[in-house]
Formats: structure tokens, sequence, C-alpha cells
DNA sequence: CCCTTTATTTAAAGGAAATCAGCAAAAACG
DNA sequence: CGTTTTTGCTGATTTCCTTTAAATAAAGGG
């Protein structure tokens, strides 16, 4: 847990750990692009980096432990490329931010299917993951209110009725200091980041499912309808 | 394959197999819903059974037979339940319609989490299931045209662009006279309903997989937002 | 009562996850 | 330089699963 090393410089060792960390999660994904996730063995994973099965397991406790990494790792790259996808419209835009932040999020999906389902896909609901689940859905909201909320808190309307409001603004101060430069966005997630999400990911996952490619159909024309009709009701 | 007895009435035989078949398909829908899709196990329905696991695949070929065929009903069961609870309302009443819809979707995926995820978030993509994702996906879209079409063939836009409408046709009459009772669906399928089904999968997905919950909020404001904002722009 | 079909069992091959004991090399320390 | 500790890895083992193949029990039909 603690680092041992003072932070000055990372040893060889740390490298070189890094790195192979770096090579496990590689190959990884490539098994999972190929195989699905249920094709996801440390065991063949070993074997295509030239090592044997249980030397993965001084990197990871176990196959859910590099499963959850993948799945850290896949939130933030996706919240990220949005973050820096929008950072490119002017503030001023909010239309335009809008679309860029659907055809990003469509656009990551859809070139790694595979990681797009595997943040997706698990059923948090249950016993899987406590605190990363909280963590993670805050950093999508965050990313899309970021992108549309046009000034400052607009918050049209607001969720989260009573109860249960507790730890979030824990969460949010623990491990959310990078999210940052996200102006009123203290109380419960205003509607709009959620309504958004909620059309964005319907779209999304039904193609990235495969569902529309079955009915034989192309979903663009879709997406753009999906956009304008945001635009159209901004609160 | 072809059934040699002539269908006057089913034998001891197949009823003792029609039960057993059954009492599979019990067997693997509670592990599913305890242990998630991962944990399902031959071996571990046999066990449960009083059987032992390879007396299993006199009843299904594989694994993924199985889980086809709990797909498929799963697929029937919600398009079913929708059709049932939609058709309890006159279908003057087009906003009452889409609200029993977006509910009884709602409902039917919140009390089995399990089959909903099963049906909707195995990819299809890739190798899968070839007819099947054609016939399940079609299935629900006829079931929602169904649902809030008015009269007869609004279709206020079309997809499906010009390339691959070829099989759709040919799927629609082999395997689908038991849809029927749906006028105007003959060619490329309404934009609204795809445009329905997106928006309820998006919401269904997110909280299914306890995305609000992992916010700390209760979605049932924003189904009505949804349902609202349908009828608000119906084409 | 025999014979065919069906249901089920045992046996076994093949693979994966996870854990343990042990070995070698690098690093850290004297 | 030499010793100790840490780190990376191997081999063996255990358990569990899927799936095939062969042997056995049960049921039905002539």
């Amino acid at each position: 847990m603690a680092q041992d090393a003072p932070r000055s410089q990372p040893t060889r060792r740390e490298r070189y750990r890094a790195q192979t960390i770096r090579e496990i999660k590689e190959h990884a994904l490539r098994r999972l692009a190929e195989l699905g996730p249920d094709g996801l063995s440390l065991n063949a994973i070993a074997r295509a980096m030239g090592i044997t099965g249980p030397a993965l397991y001084r990197y990871y406790a176990s196959r859910d432990a590099l499963i959850e990494a993948l799945t850290d790792d896949a939130y933030q790259d996706l919240v990220q490329t949005v973050r820096t996808a929008v950072d490119g419209v002017p503030a001023g835009e909010a239309g335009n931010r809008l679309r860029v932040l659907m055809e990003a999020f469509r656009g990551w999906a859809l070139t790694q299917p595979h990681r797009y389902l595997l943040a997706f896909k698990t059923p948090l609901t249950g016993t899987v993951p406590p605190r990363a689940a909280t963590r993670h859905a805050n950093s999508v909201v965050a990313a899309i209110l970021c992108a549309v909320v046009p000034h400052e808190s607009d918050t049209p309307a607001r969720f989260a009725p009573e109860g249960p409001g507790v730890s979030l603004e824990q969460e949010r101060q623990e491990q959310w200091s990078t999210a940052g430069s996200c102006a009123g966005v203290d109380g419960p997630v205003p509607a709009r980041a959620l309504l958004i999400w909620s059309r964005i990911h319907g779209l999304v996952d039904l193609e990235v499912t495969g569902q529309f490619s079955a009915l034989g159909l192309d979903p663009s024309a879709l997406y753009c309808a999906e956009a304008a009709a945001l635009i159209g009701e901004p609160g």
C-alpha cells in the first residue's frame, strides 16, 4: 500500500515492475478483445508473455483483481477521452459541445467495445464493487456535466430524493481531486446530465452489443436525432 | 429433429423430458440470479438436481446451448410481458400506452436483472448468435412499434439506409408469424421505435447495472421525464 | 420375453484458477 | 566483499469445470 520510495525517483525495480504491469494489461486487453470477457485467462496471458501462470500473481492477486484494474482503466480512459474532446470546443457553443461529447463517447465505445462492455456490462449490483462503482459513475456524470452545463451551476432539477446522499460527498473529496474544474457540482447530480448519459448509453450500448446491426441498419442518424433532441430541450 | 409422434398426444416420455428441461431451466435461472452469468455451471445444476453432470448433455448439447435457450426465453418473456401490459390500454391513449410500455419494460428488468443482462449484455458482435440476434431485436422493436404507433403506418422517418436489408424480410416471414397484429411494419423499422427503445434501454440498463444506485439516487423521476419527453415529441 | 431406444452413470481427457514450496537473481545492507 | 532480504519466477498440487466416450440401468414396443 504505502510506497517505501520517497518519490524522488522510481527505482529500477519499480520501473521494471510498472512495465511488466503494462505488458500484462496489454496482453489482457488483446485477449479480451479477441475472446470476450470470459476468455480472459491468467494462464493464457502468462503463456503469451512467455512466463508461467503463477508468476502473474505477484502482480495481481486474482483474476478478478486484474479485471477490476482493467475496468478502472477503461472508465478513466473513456472519461479522459471525452473530456479532452469536449475541451476542444469553446464553452459558448453548447450544442457543439454536446455533439462532440456524444461522438467522442460513441467513438471510444465502438473502437474498443470490449472495454465498454467491461465497464458497463458488469452487474455492480450485489456484492461486486463497493466504492469503485460510485467513483466510476461519478466520473462519467462529472464529465458530462462539465461538457454541457453552460457556465456554472445551471442545475435545472435535482434528483437523489432524501435518503442515502451521505457517502457521495465523502467519495468526491477522497478520490476525486483529479476531476476538478467543474463548478457548481456539490449537491445531487443535476437531472440533465443523467438524461444525457442515459440517452447516450442507450444508443451506444445497443450499438456495441450489435442490436442495430442485427436489425440491419446504421444508427448514425439516430445519434444525430438524439443530439438534436437534447439541444432542443436544454432543460 | 423431426418428431416421430404425430402430435396427437405427448407420450409419457415426452412429458417427462419436458418437465426435466423445465427443471433444468429453473435451477439455471436460480443460479444465474445468485452467482451471475459466469457462475452458471452445468455440473452445479446437475448436482442441485441430484444427477451427475454429463446427464445434462442429453438435454442441452453444451453450456452455451443452455444459455442460448435461456436467452430466447428471456426475450420472449420480456416481449410478451410488455405486449400484454400495453394491450390493457386503449389504442387511442398513445401517451398512456407509452407510459405503460416503459413501466412494464422497467418492471420486468428490475424484478429479474440477471435475465435482462443475459439478453442485452451478451456481445452478439462477432460470432455468437447469427440468426437469433435478428429475431430477438426484431421482436423487441415490433413490440414497441405495436405499442406506440397510433393507428397504422405512421413511420415519420426510416432508417436502414440502402445496403443489407435483405435477410430482414426473410426472417420476418420465416420466424415471425407469431408477431402478427402489427400493421405497417413491412419496410425498414421506423425511427420512432428505435428512439423509444434506445431511451428505455439507456435508463433500464443503467439502473439494472446499478449505476444510479451507485450515485445514490432513485431514477424514477428520470423515467417520468423521459416518458413526458417522448410524448412531447411524437415524431 | 426379446430388442430397441432412452436415461443415466462412471471414466477420462483437457483446461483453468488458485495456492504452496522452493529456487535464482537482483538489491540493500554491513 | 559477503550476507540478508526482497522479488520474479518455476513446478507441483488441488479443485472445479466442460466435454467426450463407453458401460449400465430403465422403459416401451413387438
